[in-house]
DNA sequence: AATGAATGAGGGTTCATTCAT
DNA sequence: TATGAATGAACCCTCATTCAT
C-alpha cells in the first residue's frame, strides 16, 4: 500500500483483513442480488460465489452455509430499516415538538402516534426505493426467511406488537383490540404492499402506497376518523 | 388388464377408473397433509407416493411433477373456499333480504357490503378450522404458492380488487383509494393473520380474529365507524 | 416369466426383486475387489458404482453409505469364516471321536482343543486362499473396520477369549494367563500372518504358515510341548 | 529479514533459524497428539496448524504433505523405541554378563537371549507408557502408517526377523521355524497387545502383558518350556 | 394402470495445497 | 519465514424423473 493510500485511508485495516472484508461483502452483495430475483432455494452458493468473482470454496470461508448468509443479509435489512425508521420517526417527534411548543407547554402531547407511523411508515417506502433489492428479501413473496429457523415477518410483528400494546396503554387504542392478532395483520398487509410496490414502483404514486398502509393501520386510521 | 379381471367387478365405472380416480385422490390427500407441515420443497415426490401407498412411479402417472400436484391443490383448496364464501354472502344477502324486506321493498338495499363481508370472513374462519392443511397450504408462511409460478395470492388479491372496484363504483369507498393497492393489502393482512392463527387456534379467540381483520378492512372498517 | 423358468427356479423372487438382488450383489462384489485392494479410503462410493456397472445413485438405493457397504462385506466374511471355522472343528471332533472311540469310551475325552485349533487355523487358511479380497478385508493392513465404529478384530477377539476362557475352565491353560490380552495377543498374530501371507501366498507354503500360528498359540504351544 | 531484526537477537543460531526449529517442534507436537487420538484421516493439515499456533501455510514451509509428517512422527518414535530397546538390551547384558562373569569367562554365554528378549519388551511396555501418543501413532488400530507408502510395522517386522535369523544361526530355535512369517506373527501380536493396554493401562497390570507377549514369544517361550 | 429399480445431474461441503503479501 | 485468504478438485449424497416389466 502505498503512502498516499495510507494516508487516505488512516483507519484501514491490513492489507489481507481488507481483502477478506472485500471479498465477504461481494458475495453478500452478490448473494443479496441473487435472492432478491430468485429467492433462497433459486440460488446455489456456487451461483453466488462465481457472481462474486470468487472460487466456489471461498463462500465458506465467510459463511457456513447458505441459509446463514440469507439470514444475515435479512436481519441486516431489517436492523437498518428499523434504524432509519426510528430516526424519521424522532425527527418527526421533534419537528412536532417545536409546533406543539408554540400551542402548549406539554412535552407529553408533543408525541402523536398517527404522526410517527407516517414518518416510519414513509421511511419504510424510501428504503423501499433505495434499497430494493434488499426490500424483496425481506418481504419477498417467498419470504424464505422462514425456512431459515427465524421468520424476519416474526421480528417485524413482534415490534409493530410492542408499539400497539404502548398504544393502547396510553389509552390511544380501543381496548378490545388484540394485540398478537392486530400484529399479524399489520405486518402481512404492509410486506404484501410493499413487495407488491418494490416490483414495480409504476404500479401506484408512493404516496397512494403510503395512504393505503395508513388508512387500514388501526392506529392512524383509527385517529384519522376520530 | 385382463378380461377375467375387469369381470370380476362389473361395476358402472370400471373397475380400473374407479382405480385410478380413487389412486389419485389418495396422491392428493398424502400430499396435503405433506405439503402443509413441511412445505413443496420439505417432501419429495416419493414421499407423497408412499404415504399414498402407490408406487414412486404412480406418482406420475397423475401429475406431470410436483409443482402440478402443489398448484392444483392450491388452486382447488382457493376454489373451495371461494364457492363457500360466496354461498355464505348469499345466504347473508338473503336473510338481511328477509329483514329489509319487511322495511323497504327495494332488493338493491337488501346488499349490505358490510354484511357481506363479515360472512365471507367468518366463513373463512370456518374453512380455516374444518380445512387446517389446505389453508396452511394455501396461506402457509412459504407461500410456495409463488415456487409454482402463479400466486394462489395474486388469485386473491383480483377477487379482492374487482369487488372493491364494485364498492367503489358504487359510491361505497372513499373515491382516492387505490384499488389494486388495497387489495394486496388486505390479501397480505388475511392471509398472515390466518396463517398465524390456524397454526395453533387457541392463540385468539375466532370472534377477535374475525374482528381484528374487519376492522382494518376499508370496506367494514369504513362503515363501522360512519 | 414363462412357465417354464417358473418350473425351473419355483423359489425364484420376482422379476425385480431379482433384479435388485443382482445389482446388490455386484455392488458387493466390486466394492470387496476395491476395497481390498486399495481400502475404505482409498476408494469412492461412485467407483463402486462404476465397477459394478451401475449409476452412481445406484449406490445409494441399497447402502446407506460407504461405510455400512463396508461394514457388511466385512461382518459378512467373519460370519462365513467362523461358520466354515466351527463347521471344520466338528468334523475334527467326530473323526477323533471314532478314534478314541476305539480307546475309550468317555465321549469328553473326545474333544482335543489341540486339534480343533489345528482343524481352525486350517480352515482359516483355506478361507484365506479361496476368498482373498475377503480376507484382505478382514485383516488387511489397514483395518479399516476400526473406522466403522466397530471392530472387526474386536468381534474375532471376543471369540477367542471366549474359547480361552473355556480352555482355562477346564484347567487346560496356565491359571495366571490374562484371557483378554492373550485375546488380543492371538488375534492380532494371526491377522497380521495371514495379511501377510495372502498378500502373496508364495511367500511360505502354507502348512508352514499354520505351524507358525500354532506353535505361538497358548493351546497348541502349550500341550505339544506338555 | 531486515538487517535490524537479525541485530535485535544476535545469538549463535540465529534468531529465524532458532524460530524456524520450534515452528517445526510445535507442528509436530501437535500432530502427534491429533494423530494419536483422531488418526491420520481424522485431521487437517489447518488444524494441526492451529494446535501448533501458527498459520496453515506455515505447514508447508516445514513438511512437503501431511502423510510425511505423519511419516516422519511414525519413523522418528520407532527410532527412539529401537534405541531405547537396545540400550535396554545391553544393560541387561551387562547385569547378566557380571552375575556369570562369576562363573565362566566365556563372554559369550553372556548373552542369553530371553534375558534379553525381556529386556527389550519391558522398555517396550515402558515406552508404551510414557509416550502414550507416539505408541498409538505407532500401533494404533488404523495402523495408518501403511498409508504412508512405509508400514512401520514392516520395519518392526524386519528388526525381529533379523534377530530370529541370529539365533536361528545360534542353534537356539527350531530349525524348522519360518523366519518371515514367525516375525510377521510376533510384530502382530505385540502391535495389537501394546495398542489395546495403552488405550486403557488400567485393563491389566503390565507385568501380565509382558507375560503374555513373552510366553508367546519363540524365544523366550521356547527357552522358559525347556 | 401400477410398479419400483435405476438414472444422473447437481447441490452442499471439505480440505490439501498455493501464493501474494 | 510466516501469513491466511483463496483455490478448485473431489466427495458424498439426494431426488425428480424415466422406463422395463
Amino acid at each position: 500500500m502505498s503512502v498516499a493510500e495510507a494516508e487516505i485511508s488512516p483507519s484501514a485495516e491490513s492489507a489481507p483483513a481488507r481483502s477478506r472484508a472485500e471479498t465477504r461483502r461481494r458475495l453478500v452483495a452478490a448473494a443479496t442480488e441473487l435472492f432478491a430475483s430468485e429467492g433462497l432455494h433459486g440460488v446455489t452458493s456456487a451461483r453466488i460465489a462465481r457472481q462474486a468473482g470468487v472460487a466456489a470454496g471461498t463462500f465458506y470461508l465467510h459463511f457456513p452455509d447458505k441459509k446463514a448468509l440469507f439470514r444475515e443479509i435479512a436481519f441486516a435489512a431489517l436492523a437498518e430499516l428499523r434504524a432509519r425508521q426510528n430516526r424519521a420517526a424522532q425527527e418527526a417527534a421533534k419537528a412536532a415538538g417545536g409546533r406543539q411548543a408554540a400551542k402548549a407547554a406539554d412535552p407529553r402531547q408533543a408525541h402523536d402516534p398517527a404522526e410517527e407511523l407516517r414518518a416510519r411508515t414513509e421511511e419504510l417506502l424510501r428504503f423501499a426505493e433505495e434499497r430494493r433489492s434488499l426490500v424483496r428479501v425481506l418481504f419477498g413473496r417467498e419470504q424464505e426467511a422462514s425456512y431459515v429457523g427465524e421468520d424476519v415477518l416474526d421480528a417485524i410483528v413482534a415490534g409493530i406488537e410492542e408499539r400497539l400494546r404502548e398504544r393502547a396503554a396510553a389509552g390511544e387504542l380501543p381496548a378490545h383490540i388484540h394485540p398478537e392478532a392486530t400484529a399479524q395483520a399489520i405486518a402481512g398487509m404492509t410486506a404484501r404492499v410493499v413487495a407488491w410496490w418494490v416490483e414495480d414502483p409504476s404500479r401506484a404514486p408512493r404516496e397512494q402506497v403510503i395512504e393505503t398502509i395508513l388508512r387500514m393501520h388501526p392506529i392512524h386510521g383509527g385517529r384519522a376518523r376520530d
